[in-house]
DNA sequence: CCCCATGTTCGACA
DNA sequence: GTGTCGAACATGGG
């Protein structure tokens, strides 16, 4: 589910949690999310601990507690966190349940494609270094971009917008929701742009990354009902700027959505 | 039963 | 090296 808004808005579910004490930790020592992970040294070492910060970057997440104990989230296709009551009782894919006077801090992925990871060290961990600009950054500058599509002059920019080493954070509705407002056609590439439509696509990427940040990633709220968010889901919806059909393909192995009378 | 899903990774192949 | 494609992962919903 979570693409960068979506993973902000998770990353805040646990505040509520911040600078209080684990009290219990509750773990699936089975679940594949943990990966090369080991969940009951993610229990023993959890334990005691206060967490004390939090941070996202693109749709990975961060969790910092006492003891330079790191834990990392990423939340996969399905993933996603929620605080709740002291008392709850964790259900199937509750794989890791943090226990707190207060509240409960709760990480649950039914298709555990998601991945947690976790380190102990003065460093922050090497998983998290050397991290790209992300497109709502200021560093993410017209100059950073067009390089970008230099650098990729042949791929897709569906493709291209999907790769997290240079868009971290945009997923599959984004980049279609980026595209549509952009006017371009999803299976055109960089090097196809004329320097009009580069700039077009670079203040699209901004405004659908900031807008969909502080409307999903504060409150999850919908985006605006001009988006063609509202109207992708629903097989025969309707582009809501031409009034045409939306067309669904495959490009750069995802489903696609876009609007063959606006993206040329 | 079928098909689909807001993600990533890996191997095969042109 | 580039890019594309399909499969795999595991589960639930329509």
């Amino acid at each position: 589910m979570p693409e960068l808004a979506e993973v902000e808005f998770y990353r805040k579910q646990w505040s509520p949690g911040i600078s209080k004490m684990v009290k219990r930790v509750h773990v699936h020592p089975d679940a594949r999310i943990f990966r090369e992970a080991d969940p009951e040294i993610i229990q023993k070492q959890l334990k005691g601990k206060l967490l004390l910060d939090s941070h996202a970057h693109g749709k990975k997440l961060l969790f910092c507690f006492s003891g330079d104990i790191w834990l990392g989230i990423h939340l996969g296709m399905s993933g996603s966190m929620q605080v709740t009551i002291p008392e709850m009782v964790p259900a199937r894919h509750d794989h890791l349940v943090l226990k707190m006077d207060s509240c409960t801090l709760v990480l649950m992925d039914p298709r555990m494609f998601g991945k947690v990871l976790f380190h102990q060290g003065k460093e922050s961990p090497v998983w998290w270094s050397n991290l790209p600009a992300q497109p709502q950054d200021e560093a993410f500058d017209k100059a950073y971009f067009l390089s970008i599509l230099k650098r990729f002059p042949r791929k897709s920019l569906k493709g291209l917008l999907l790769e997290q080493e240079v868009f971290p954070g945009i997923g599959n509705w984004m980049a279609d929701e980026i595209l549509w407002q952009a006017r371009i056609h999803p299976a055109l590439t960089g090097g196809e742009l004329t320097s009009y439509r580069k700039n077009k696509l670079f203040a699209c990427i901004k405004s659908v990354c900031e807008i969909s940040l502080k409307i999903i990633g504060t409150e999850w709220g919908d985006p605006p009902e001009t988006w063609l968010f509202q109207n992708r889901w629903k097989r025969g919806g309707i582009c809501p700027v031409s009034g045409k059909p939306l067309e669904y393909e495959t490009i750069a192995g995802r489903t696609t959505c876009f609007s063959p009378a606006i993206q040329k």
